[in-house]
DNA sequence: TAGATTGTTAATCGATTAACAATC
DNA sequence: TAGATTGTTAATCGATTAACAATC
């Protein structure tokens, strides 16, 4: 049982950018490519690169690089990228709304089979073709479909009574747009995706260096006393 | 000139986890904690949150713990909070949309002063009373305006262009959710929601044991020969 | 064959954790 | 005063970078 060796996420976290940019190269055919070239484009270093991916196999060929086509495809398998994924979405507002008419979700094999409100008046009704059913059919409508994925796009305070359900039903993914931190299930991974973390820290860095101005300048005078 | 220490991004995405928390507990009326109580319940250790807020200060006191409104104060100003910043949105689809409903925003200061389109059926209407201007007269508008933010929610083969605009006219920060990786301009940082990679990500995670399986197999395999 | 570039081992760097004296 | 908990220094761990032998 040895062999279960892990990669650590900071390695695939930098999966999509290779597999984005070698999209683009094969758009303009081309079809081969060095770490080194990669390295300039993407500015991660080539030692790095081949790192990340000799965590996974052997994939290019000395003195001559990566086959870009190739590289592609197997980026693609290490993702998971190369099976289907059926996607709920939980909460039709702004977020499902616009997460829903995004094509390039389709296109990459994930699914939306399904969203669920509480609200009456859209209940019933449909967003891009994809049926909008009662939040309380949830759980039997995972017992009975395949759902890989459920997109969480509610209001804090449901969202702890839903992923209760989801968790107990073995989602196997939760892709977290709620502003609450959750911890994965026993078979359900997660995934956060925190807006307003991400607009905090754009703040902080456009506010930088006044920031550390102020708080050093702080840290300075308490030392000096 | 010294004093110019750097915080390490990995800090700063960590405040706001804490500084979400501490709102929490003010909402219930605990008015002091520990970094030990703040572990148990955000799952960093203890000794992360004190480093974590020594970059800055020192707002704890020893025997007793925070203070917690002191605290959420405190991060509030290191994040930049306390000032209020205007944004403007590129791109009047979904996610533009999305966003500027999206109040919890407004009530942190982040306020939208305008929406770009190209779209002329879009020009001259409204999101949520926020006008929708032609995109042509958007380098008029940030001369014209104090814009601290855009928001960039175009397709990518449009997305190069648009950028060349908000650098050379140092708009201070760019909240990229488009296709492309930006880098910081000279004057203006980047704050990147890849939501497509982070996606991947996800399906990485819930497929993780299949593939780990695949791939050290494949390279046993190999090093066996 | 000579040149290029990989895969991989070793060195370095930075971030996290542990430990503890200072002090409320 | 005794107990608790900080701020901070030291130790550990993990991730990144450098170096180079293997080999196409």
């Amino acid at each position: 049982m040895n062999g279960e060796k892990n990669v650590s996420l900071a390695v695939i976290k930098r999966l999509p950018k290779y597999y984005r940019y070698l999209g683009e190269l094969i758009d303009v055919d081309v079809s081969r490519i060095s770490s080194k070239e990669l390295s300039e484009r993407l500015n991660i270093t080539a030692s790095q690169i081949r790192q990340d991916l000799n965590n996974f196999g052997s994939f290019g060929l000395q003195g001559y690089g990566y086959n870009v086509e190739l590289l592609y495809e197997e980026i693609s398998r290490i993702l998971g990228l190369n099976k289907d994924h059926n996607i709920i979405i939980i909460g039709a507002g702004n977020i499902g709304h616009a997460l829903i008419n995004y094509s390039d979700f389709t296109n990459r094999g994930f699914k939306f089979i399904g969203i669920f409100e509480k609200d009456p008046n859209l209940i019933g009704t449909k967003i891009n073709n994809i049926d909008i059913y009662d939040i309380n059919t949830l759980e039997n409508f995972i017992q009975g479909k395949n759902v890989d994925i459920a997109v969480l796009a509610i209001p804090k305070n449901s969202a702890n009574y839903i992923t209760k359900i989801l968790y107990k039903n073995n989602v196997r993914g939760i892709w977290n747009f709620s502003n609450v931190d959750l911890k994965a299930g026993k078979n359900t991974k997660v995934e956060d995706v925190h807006l307003m973390d991400s607009l905090m820290t754009l703040s902080y860095k456009i506010n930088e260096k006044e920031i550390i101005e102020r708080y050093t300048n702080k840290k300075l005078l308490i030392t000096k006393r």
